[in-house]
DNA sequence: CAGTGAGCGAGCTTCCGCTTGACTT
């Protein structure tokens, strides 16, 4: 019999408390919630005052009967939870879920692991407070009836298998309505005039001053114009300005910030980002990784300060607490930092190391001094123009915590860089080394990346630090938005130089539209987010969620009854539900192109069954329609009428290559060659499908039957021995095997492999 | 790996938020 058991949720934080607690303290995990609705149906008996069927998931039977063992062998149970709603809930479902006494189970809470808060959260145990389990049941229940009635809406009326929800569908609008500015955007351009200035005109020395003119010029006539008024004028400073300014340090990180710097700085993605930190917090290097919250306890605080102290002196010291500003933050856990803030690296792997350095140097940059900084602008006056160059330039007085930590934006433009300005005085000539008009486009507003996106649902309140990666996986896995680089199309900028009096024109090219993993909407994710739109406004909207939070509050202050709540909203949407059933036609994003130049048929686009289809002829007509997927990178929404009809040319013969035909098509998976029943890839951003010629299409095929000549290491007729990606491996069948570890695949004979083989095969079916 | 798009219909799909492994490649 032991005499106490503390349940926390998460195993690494059982281990850590167990250590503090002593001899008569027993520390078990429940590993998150241990009850939920019933998977199948909706779960909850509407009729009946929304009341839940709860269930005990097959994958935490374990943990359960573990847990009850655990209680019945304990004369006190101690349910220490996180101090939130969840948390609270967890609680609840444990007494029910382990038969425990309601009054008499002891719920503690404590906000950082130390010996003082765990005394203190013993001493002063409470009850399971009743108004915020109901908050979290309304939580549930409100998200449960939103995406289980809706989505069946959207497999009648749009599409099998595709899901909606408070969260994931405000997500794709997001990233539609994003895609449909950028489409709407008009790109203009325009001539900057940049000179580049210096004191002494015989001087060899690097003190130049760079100045850009307060005027810009739409036309290149009249830039190239500007620059021949320059050839002949004076240039003189008018006037000096300095400020002094400073620049803080940016709070120690939650879960959104670290996904978006850890993108920023390290390129990782937000669900690589969860894994590694995931990793750190098990090996007990940082504090928990899925927090809402900017605080430091004052344990950390005090230790922040000595490691600054000893690293960099006293006065770049600066203790700080910082307020926690994002939406609905329930702050259970204190900001991710280093567990020992002693350790300037940690030992692991090359991601683990990176991303602990960065937290490291976040948490201690917070908590020091500010920088302080000069700026200077210098305005330079010519003689024959009213035009005036300016030039700013910053020189940081005191480093403060840019000595370990600058925080990255999203956007960073190289043009801002900021100069060390030579002195000058009032009144002092100038001569140009160089004045530059160089042409510039506007640029539509950025999409968003996976961690632009965690922001943006970070800042409306929507979603939680525990669901920010999976929402992202959710709506790429249901095909709405795609994560991909575009190569962009090459534009030339023009560049018009005046150099020691003459004047050169010259270019540049750029790629517009270049993107790096980006999320693009996809033909699906828009035809939903429209149906939504039209039908669901209320739930799409971006203030929903924090409506419905504040309710929740107000549910578990005791201000309102959690049926009621549910009451009030269920039968405005169920209404909103069976008439959308009822009334409303399917939606295909059907788009009239208009008729074929030659047969007069009608030429669409739509959402068809296996995708986005243009079609020639209508079902109506005599004779069958004609089908040709939609390529990649096509829109329904934006294809014109010849993008159109050029998708009918393929698949299309190329010619003969030894005797065979060659067609090329577009698949799946891009263009491709297809000769003697296999199939080649073109070359992506290299060859097109309507214009590949003959030999290049050979040249591919030759390669890649080099390439496959090379990849054999041993063929014994039905079982093969591959080089691939990942070393050597076996193939039979069409299916792929591993080797075993430690064996040296280049002495393999047939019968080896033949027990590889059954070997895999054997402990498959045991899995199985 | 890639090509498809007649029509019918059984049975399936789906949410958010709290936690980790157990999987395969």
């Amino acid at each position: 019999m032991t005499e106490n058991l503390v349940i926390v949720e998460s195993p690494a934080k059982a281990k850590t408390i167990e250590k503090y607690l002593g001899k008569d303290f027993r520390v078990v995990s429940s590993f998150g919630h241990i009850r939920d609705l019933a998977k199948k149906n909706l779960g909850i008996d509407i009729k009946n005052n929304f009341s839940p069927e709860y269930e005990i998931p097959k994958e935490k039977a374990k943990v359960v009967a573990e847990l009850r063992k655990a209680a019945a062998e304990s004369k006190n149970v101690w349910i220490a939870s996180d101090e939130d709603r969840e948390g609270e809930a967890i609680a609840w479902h444990l007494v029910s879920v382990l038969k425990l006494n309601l009054p008499t189970t002891k719920r503690i809470v404590f906000h950082e692991i130390t010996k003082d808060a765990l005394e203190k959260a013993i001493l002063n145990p409470r009850q399971v407070d009743m108004n915020l389990v109901n908050s979290q049941q309304a939580r549930r229940i409100l998200d449960r009836i939103v995406g289980f009635e809706i989505s069946p809406v959207l497999w009648k009326k749009v599409q099998p298998a595709l899901s909606a929800g408070r969260v994931q569908s405000v997500a794709v609008r997001l990233i539609v309505e994003r895609e449909r500015e950028i489409i709407a955007f008009k790109p203009e351009s325009s001539f900057r005039i940049n000179g580049i200035f210096r004191t002494d005109p015989d001087s060899t020395e690097n003190n130049l001053i760079r100045a850009e003119a307060g005027k810009r010029f739409s036309d290149e006539n009249d830039a190239a114009r500007f620059l021949e008024v320059c050839s002949s004028s004076e240039f003189r400073v008018a006037g000096i300005s300095v400020k002094p300014g400073t620049r803080s340090p940016a709070p120690p990180f939650t879960t959104s910030t670290l996904q978006q710097e850890a993108y920023r700085k390290l390129g990782f993605s937000v669900s690589q980002t969860m894994t590694v930190a995931q990793k750190l917090y098990e090996a007990g290097k940082i504090t928990y990784m899925r927090t809402d919250s900017t605080n430091l306890s004052k344990l950390a605080l005090a230790k922040s300060r000595e490691v600054i102290l000893s690293e960099f002196g006293e006065k770049y010291s600066r203790t700080r607490q910082f307020k926690t500003k994002s939406k609905g933050a329930q702050e259970a856990h204190e900001a991710i930092r280093p567990a020992y803030l002693n350790s300037l690296t940690i030992t692991g792997s090359q991601n683990e190391k990176k991303l602990y350095e960065l937290i490291w140097k976040r948490t201690i940059a917070s908590q020091m001094a500010d920088a302080e900084v000069e700026r200077t602008t210098i305005s330079i006056a010519m003689n024959n123009s009213p035009v005036i160059f300016s030039a700013a330039g910053e020189v940081i007085k005191f480093d403060g915590f840019l000595k370990v930590y600058t925080e990255s934006t999203d956007y960073e433009n190289g043009d801002e860089e900021k100069y060390i300005l030579p002195s000058v005085k009032k009144g002092m000539l100038l001569h140009y080394v160089t004045i530059s008009a160089f042409q510039k486009y506007t640029t539509p507003p950025p999409r968003y990346t996976e961690a632009s996106l965690v922001k943006k649902l970070e800042e409306l309140g929507i979603g939680r630090p525990s669901t920010y990666a999976p929402t992202i996986s959710t709506i790429q896995n249901r095909g709405y938005v795609l994560k991909e680089d575009r190569p962009g199309e090459k534009r030339q900028l023009k560049i018009i130089t005046l150099s020691k009096g003459t004047i050169s024109t010259s270019s540049k090219t750029e790629a517009a539209g270049k993107e790096k993993a980006k999320l693009f909407p996809q033909d699906i994710g828009m035809i939903v987010n429209d149906f939504l739109l039209e039908n669901f406004s209320e739930i799409v909207d971006y203030n929903f969620t924090a409506e419905v939070e504040e309710q929740f509050d107000e549910i578990a202050e005791g201000r309102l009854k959690w049926t009621g709540m549910l009451d009030k909203f269920y039968s405005a949407f169920h209404k909103t539900v069976t008439d959308t059933l009822e009334k409303k036609n399917r939606k295909t994003g059907i788009r009239i192109l208009g008729v074929h130049p030659e047969t007069g048929e009608q030429v669409s686009v739509k959402m068809g069954r296996f995708g986005p289809v243009a079609q020639i002829g209508d079902s109506a007509q005599e004779g069958k329609p004609r089908f040709a997927s939609l390529n990649r990178n096509q829109l329904l929404e934006t294809i014109t009428l010849p993008e159109a009809l050029n998708l009918f040319r393929l698949p299309r013969s190329l010619g003969i290559y030894e005797g065979d035909e060659m067609v090329v098509g577009t698949g799946k998976f891009g263009p491709y060659v297809r000769y003697r029943n296999k199939f080649y890839s073109l070359k992506k951003g290299v060859d097109d499908p309507y214009s590949v010629t003959v030999e290049r299409a050979a040249a591919i095929i030759k390669e890649k039957g080099e390439n496959d000549k090379k990849k054999v290491m041993k063929d014994f007729g039905e079982i093969l021995l591959l080089n691939g990606r990942y070393g050597p491996y076996l193939s039979k069948d069409k299916k792929n095997y591993r080797l075993p570890k430690g064996i040296q695949a280049d002495k393999l004979t047939k019968e080896d492999c033949i027990g590889i083989i059954n070997e895999s095969e054997k402990t498959k079916k045991r899995t199985d």
